[in-house]
DNA sequence: GCAAAGCATGGCTATTTTGCCAAATATGAA
DNA sequence: TTCATATTTGGCAAAATAGCCATGCTTTGC
């Protein structure tokens, strides 16, 4: 009965508690500001105040954002003095990043081409 | 000027389509269904009937879970016959969702020890 | 004690997302 | 052609999300 991750074990209902989690983290990483603070946080941890800035929103939008990250396990904070520091707590993401971005810089290189070599989009 | 990964040469505004396209990827995979659907999509290519039977939800719904997986580019689509087949289209996604799902299980562990043990939470 | 700095939270509105039904489209069979 | 099957799309209502302002909480400094 152990919870695999690639759920061999499962057929057409797979364990919810397990889908729900694991899309919490893609849903909390799924917006350009939270995205943006967390590729920021590849670099080590962050007070908010630093990541308002990064973000230009209000601190109370990304006092939300980070909430949402928290929840969702892909961060950790941690208070020191007056500030509270905010760290990637997810290991695996780095690779992950680095693989999408990869693939998207591809895309957005072939677009550039398109648009200016001449070619036609089928 | 070459678009890394990493964005190392990136500050304080890096550039916002490749965010917005990286967020698109994470938002597509940031809900139960799209999830549940991509989990099956590892063992090989479905169509959109498959989908809907591991799904139980209706037709067009599971269409548009769909449509929104391939304009992210999480999924490609290819048809054959009257049917539409729907496969992975990001190599790199199996081993995130491998160390994402190890993680969760472990939480959903610990929370059930928690929960079973007599232990407290802080 | 009091004030200020750093974050979080309540409350509100605008926008987006979801999911269903109904209708349109495309393909293969008769 | 006509019908049936497989999938997408239009349209709508309910729910969730995003972002701002104002307020509350906690720590530091005076």
């Amino acid at each position: 009965m152990a919870i695999l991750p690639n759920m061999n074990e499962v057929n057409a209902r797979p364990h919810r508690e397990y889908i729900a989690e694991q899309a919490k983290i893609f849903k909390a990483l799924g917006h350009p500001s939270r995205l943006l603070m967390v590729q920021a946080l590849r670099d080590g941890e962050k007070c908010v105040c630093d990541l308002q800035t990064l973000i230009g929103a209000d601190m109370s939008t990304v006092s939300r954002h980070l909430a949402v990250l928290r929840e969702a396990g892909v961060v950790r904070s941690e208070k020191r003095g007056t500030n509270i520091y905010y760290a990637l707590a997810l290991s695996c993401l780095d690779t992950f990043l680095h693989c999408t971005g990869t693939l998207i810089a591809e895309r957005i290189r072939e677009k550039a081409s398109l648009l200016g070599g001449g070619e036609r989009a089928s």
